[in-house]
DNA sequence: CAAATAATGTAGCACAGGCTACATAACCAA
DNA sequence: TTGGTTATGTAGCCTGTGCTACATTATTTG
């Protein structure tokens, strides 16, 4: 009776890390196309393909899979968020964000903290980066 | 200048979290038969299929890619890990329970620390592990 | 003991997300 | 204007990691 419920757990864990992992991609390319448009550049495949260190093609069998999702258009001449696409970029970037300040704040190097948080802004709750935020606050106020 | 030595920059740290993926199951599955084994048990392929939630299909997949890459061992009647898969069980391990006590010193929930522990703990730099043992240390002694 | 059940394996399929090779289209420069 | 470079797309391949369907081999149990 333990364990058995024991590793039904186990197994939500894991199932839950799979969803995870399957926006994962999704996530950050819309995030960079949000960061792209918001630096009034025009969002290309080229750049796409310098920013995730993966060839064109890749990077437009993704835009075809995230285009049939609703989260991207790419009628026009550059690449366009849709209204879901904009608002998961929107919460992908806050999420991330936190992530980096957090690790900051633990005293993790700059450099680092990038590297870390774009793996590990896939898998935080809501929980936690309520706690992350918490601490953050904290912190701040120490400092003042 | 600023912008392509920035996207290279990226592509590094989306290259690193691939490559990290690329060993997330691996490690996973020798912890949890590390920690079978440990608890006086015959780690069985219906165990695995249990604690991960797949079918046992996929779990004999996994497993046969494991042995060729020199994990683990199934030539008896339970898994055995061979050398090479127990240090990376123990080190899973340590990193494991570490993220997990350290979500719980920020106030995270025993639950919900336990499920993100399970996606966080593959994207951790060494110096990240650190500031969190450091943060976690000081912590303890403000309890005591 | 014989039948049911549980455990394990293989065959073959799907999809994501990498890749190279090849074809266009668009742009730029001599 | 025309030939090289850049941007984009398709075709087709690979690996990892899911799945169902179908054996086969223990292990229970009536
Ligand atoms: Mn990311
Ligand atoms: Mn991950
Ligand atoms: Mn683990
Ligand atoms: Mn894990």
């Amino acid at each position: 009776m333990a364990t058995g419920n024991d590793n039904q757990t186990a197994a939500r864990r894991h199932q839950r890390v799979r969803r995870q992992h399957s926006n994962e991609l999704a996530q950050d390319y819309v995030e960079a196309i949000y960061d792209l448009i918001e630096a009034g550049q025009v969002a290309r495949v080229t750049d796409l393909q310098e920013i995730f260190g993966v060839t064109h093609v890749s990077v437009v069998r993704a835009l075809q899979r995230f285009e049939k999702r609703g989260l991207l258009d790419r009628s026009g001449d550059g690449l366009q968020l849709t209204d879901e696409g904009r608002k998961m970029a929107a919460a992908s970037a806050v999420r991330h964000n936190l992530v980096v300040d957090f690790l900051r704040a633990i005293g993790v190097s700059e450099t680092q903290a990038h590297a870390d948080a774009e793996g590990l802004e896939h898998h935080i709750s809501d929980e936690t980066l309520a706690a992350m935020k918490r601490l953050l606050e904290a912190k701040l106020k120490i400092k003042n």
